[in-house]
DNA sequence: GCCTTATGTTCAC
DNA sequence: TGAACCTAAGGCT
C-alpha cells in the first residue's frame, strides 16, 4: 500500500471527511494517548502529504505526523464509532466518519519548527505542486551513486518506493544500476515526467497501474496478472515471469535491503 | 493454524 | 550490516 500515492489519497479523503470540523481525537492502544490529548477536539484545518509523510495541522504547534511504514493502515467508515478492533494507535471522530490508524511506524505531534524541517529534509514530491524537479537533478546528474538508488532516497525525491522505482525504470528501458552523473537531461524529463502522470493515476485509482493497454496481459495473453501489490505491473514482484513486453524472464536481487526488479533484455 | 513476506525508516554496532 | 518496529495477507500444511 504506502508508497507517496497512499499519502496523497489519505490526504484528501482526511480533507474531504475531516477537514473544518472539530475532532475528537484518541489512541485506543495508549501509544499516543498523552499526545492525542494535546489536539483532542481541536479544529482539523488541513491535511497534506510531502512523500511518504502525512500531517494533520490543528493549529500553531499542533501537527499530527503519520508515517505508516511498511505495513501501517489507516482505515474510513461512518459513524457510529464501533469499539476498536486491534492496535488503534490514532482515532478520528468527525460528524460523519471514523478514521483508525494502525501499525504505524511514526504517529507524533509536530511544533512548527519540526514540520519545517520535516519538508527541509524531503525531496521533491512529484504529487506536489510545489515540486521542483530540478532540484532532484542537480542531485542526481552530480552523483555517481545509482539511479536505483537514488530514486528510493527520500531526500532526493519523496514519494517513490519500490513498485514505482522498478516500473518507471522499466517503462524507460533503463539498466537501474546506471550511475546517476551517466544519465542525459533528457531521459531525467522523461522519468520525471512519467512519475508525476503514474503516481496522480496511483492517487485516482487507488493503486499502482502501470501497464500500457498495448501489453495487458488481459488483451495480449502473454501472462497472468499477478495482483500481489495491488494493481498490474510490469516487473514489480514478476521475477521469472515472462516479460510482458519481450517474453525474458524477469530478473531479481537484492539491493541495498530490498528487492530490485528488472528485465534483462528491455532494460540492457 | 503456522510460516513467510512486504509498497519503509531508524537506530545500534 | 543487521535488527527492530509490530500488521496483514498469502501460501503452505
Amino acid at each position: 500500500m504506502p508508497e507517496g500515492h497512499t499519502l496523497h489519497r489519505l490526504a484528501l479523503v482526511h480533507q474531504d471527511l475531516f477537514g473544518g470540523q472539530e475532532l475528537a481525537v484518541s489512541s485506543p492502544q495508549g501509544r499516543f494517548a498523552a499526545e492525542s490529548a494535546l489536539v483532542d477536539g481541536m479544529r482539523l484545518e488541513s491535511a497534506e502529504a510531502h512523500g511518504k509523510h502525512l500531517l494533520h495541522h490543528y493549529g500553531p504547534d499542533r501537527t499530527v505526523h503519520v508515517h505508516l511504514g511498511l505495513y501501517g493502515t489507516f482505515t474510513e467508515q461512518p459513524v457510529p464509532e464501533p469499539p476498536p478492533v486491534g492496535q488503534v494507535r490514532m482515532r478520528l471522530v468527525g460528524r460523519t466518519h471514523v478514521a483508525d490508524l494502525r501499525g504505524p511506524t511514526a504517529c507524533e505531534l509536530l511544533t512548527d519548527e519540526q514540520v519545517t524541517a520535516l519538508h527541509a529534509r524531503l525531496g521533491p514530491d512529484p504529487l506536489r505542486d510545489d515540486a521542483d524537479a530540478e532540484r532532484a537533478w542537480a542531485v542526481i546528474s552530480g552523483s555517481r551513486k545509482t539511479i536505483a538508488a537514488q530514486l528510493m532516497d527520500q531526500k532526493v525525491i519523496a514519494g517513490v518506493g519500490n513498485v514505482y522505482r522498478a516500473e518507471v525504470l522499466f517503462r524507460h528501458g533503463i539498466p537501474p544500476l546506471t550511475p546517476g552523473n551517466a544519465l542525459d537531461r533528457q531521459t531525467w524529463d522523461v522519468i520525471w515526467a512519467d512519475l508525476v502522470e503514474l503516481m496522480h493515476d496511483g492517487v485516482r485509482v487507488g493503486r499502482i497501474d502501470t501497464v500500457r493497454p498495448e501489453h495487458d496481459p488481459a488483451i495480449t495473453g502473454r501472462a497472468p496478472r499477478q495482483d500481489r501489490h495491488g494493481g498490474e505491473v510490469y516487473v514489480y514482484r514478476r521475477a521469472g515471469m515472462p516479460c510482458l513486453v519481450c517474453g525474458t524472464p524477469v530478473s531479481m536481487c537484492e539491493y541495498q535491503a530490498r528487492n530490485l526488479y528488472w528485465c534483462p533484455s528491455c532494460q540492457a
